[in-house]
DNA sequence: GCGCCTCTTCAAACCGGTTTAGGTTCGCGT
DNA sequence: ACGCGAACCTAAACCGGTTTGAAGAGGCGC
């Protein structure tokens, strides 16, 4: 026998759907006597709402979606997406929501919010990786389809947003090395074109002075480059503040390469203190972040938001700087 | 105005919905000039077809899940799961399908499933990680569920699964040491009870006979842990193959830690061939897998299964060594 | 005994598609 | 002129829930 519906559990009660429908769903004015012999026989038969039904009568798909527009290669590498994806679903299992996933190349971003808007698969959705002038939240807005961002401080996005503030990490690392004595200071960023990665650098920037800067892409090859880049310029840093830990590791690989010890003759610091950052050699000093809490936070918002609450913008904590060996004072010539 | 529905395309053009109905799905029976006239107005009304709807009338989901069973931490620093993914999805999005997400504490997979398959949100599943005797093949069983499993040869699973043989680049890694001159070629493995981990094991065992063996959890910090207690155990490896990367890397920082160069003094594998593994200094010689490609067969397979054809295994193309600098002959003392 | 109110339940409509069992219409053979 | 089959299309049932309007039952005051 398939699977049984609402309409055997009304006759196993001996009572209509509708009925059956009003105790499921823990609406008053049934009975008390008569909710027990429903529940039982709910229990009995073994009966799951069918989802599909559901969906189709209250027009929700009580899912959300995420779009991931990177190439496969670059996505293996980012730690930032799992643990998000986890956060995220952490608080829709507990709401009874799925999260529907779509992965596009870089380009083709908007057709997936498209598709995944048209057929109504998905009640919401996440846009992260926000860029400077962000064509999807027009995008979005136009679908009419509720969203939650992943946003900047001072950067309005048009929905609510976890506000994620990389200044306070950057600035700190930057301080940190300003206290170290060191007064080059370059950066090494990420495609100026995300919002993440310019505020990165305006932070950077305001706190390290002048200083050279390199944009790459976040890739270990992008990060490697960059290095190369640097060192072998006519007046090298003597610290190097990268957007993500992949970059500086690639970095201080580079560094080993040039015959540039780390950290005596050259500081280095990440971006995102990944697991690996505390078992290289040297450990790297890195900015500690939380996407899995951003994916928790964010989720609530999203379903919030899907119900008509009103949700404001959710500032998290700020990044936090974590000291390892990659950074040591200018001048000590040890080794 | 909400989104049109089949029944507005109907009016619009004059016909019935069931005729609308056939023609967009391509079925034969209906005149070239209505047929011209439908597709028309659909167009001219921007008509999306209801997932929902469709979804209840013809009882499917349009839908495959993915359970991740595995602490959120573990999962950013893993470079199978987004690759998989993003290969999965490329087969997909083609066929018009969703790929809809469970994260799930590692001791709660089973409910992860059945929380799919209970409200009929997806079609079929992928299970990954298998386990050496795999509670999760009977209950899908019982469930009713169609899979496809990322298997090993030899072990049948019970459903379709892509094949995918680990032995051969493990061989050739060990065969690459004992051709540079290693004769106590350790291993350190992931969890025993993980179907890959235990048939790398074996390959490894086979290749390098008699040689210490250390079972860690595939984490960095799991990898520095077997590492320091090879390289401190009395008779230490002169080489040592990691069950994946970034055992491998957090390593190779434990080897420079105690003074033992690589590769001067110790050669180290690692196995996924991660980005990072060309970036380390020194490079890792690693082995490379293309769990993007599982992905995409892998999706083939089961959408393939749920329309209810047959399915056969699908081999992949196995594992492939790729030698870089962290391997070298032994008893080369430079530096 | 009657009207009225409250509590409980039901039947039916609805969501937006797919599918099936019939109708029409038309051309053609005889 | 008639019967018949093919080609085309429609109406209605169905998928399995939710929601609404109304009906039935019982209790109360007068």
């Amino acid at each position: 026998m398939s699977r049984p519906t609402i309409r055997d559990v009304a006759a196993a009660a001996g009572v209509s759907k509708g009925t059956v429908s009003f105790v499921l769903n823990g609406r008053p004015g049934v009975a008390e006597e008569t909710k027990r012999r429903i529940l039982d026989a709910a229990r009995e038969l073994g009966f799951t709402p069918s989802h599909q039904a559901r969906a189709l009568s209250v027009s929700r798909a009580f899912a959300v979606g995420l779009v991931l527009a990177r190439e496969p290669e670059l996505l293996g590498a980012d730690p930032f997406f799992p643990a998000f994806i986890a956060g995220v679903e952490r608080t829709l299992s507990d709401r009874g929501q799925a999260l529907v996933l779509q992965v596009v190349p870089e380009d083709q971003e908007e057709a997936g919010y498209r598709r995944l808007a048209g057929s109504k698969r998905v009640d919401g959705v996440f846009v992260l990786d926000l860029h400077v002038a962000d064509r999807r939240i027009a995008l979005l807005e136009e679908l009419g389809m509720p969203a939650v961002t992943i946003a900047r401080p001072d950067v309005p996005s048009g929905f609510p947003a976890v506000l994620v503030d990389d200044r306070p990490g950057i600035i700190a690392a930057v301080e940190h090395l300003a206290g170290l004595g060191h007064r080059r200071i370059a950066h090494v960023g990420g495609p100026a074109h995300f919002l993440h990665a310019s505020i990165r650098r305006r932070a950077w920037a305001e706190a390290a002075g002048e200083a050279p800067y390199v944009e790459a892409d976040f890739s270990a090859a992008g990060g490697a480059q960059a290095t190369r880049d640097l060192l072998s310029s006519e007046n090298p840093p003597t610290a190097i503040v990268y957007a993500n830990d992949l970059m500086a590791i690639a970095g201080m690989a580079v560094a080993q390469e040039y015959g540039v010890a780390v950290p005596a003759h050259l500081s280095v610091t990440g971006f995102d203190n990944t697991e690996l950052a505390g078992y290289v050699s040297p450990a790297l000093t890195s900015v500690r972040t939380d996407p899995y809490l951003w994916g928790r936070k964010a989720a609530e918002a999203l379903l919030d938001l899907i119900e008509g609450e009103h949700v404001p913008d959710i500032p998290v904590p700020p990044a936090h700087l974590v000291v390892r060996g990659s950074t040591a004072p200018t001048g000590e010539k040890t080794r």
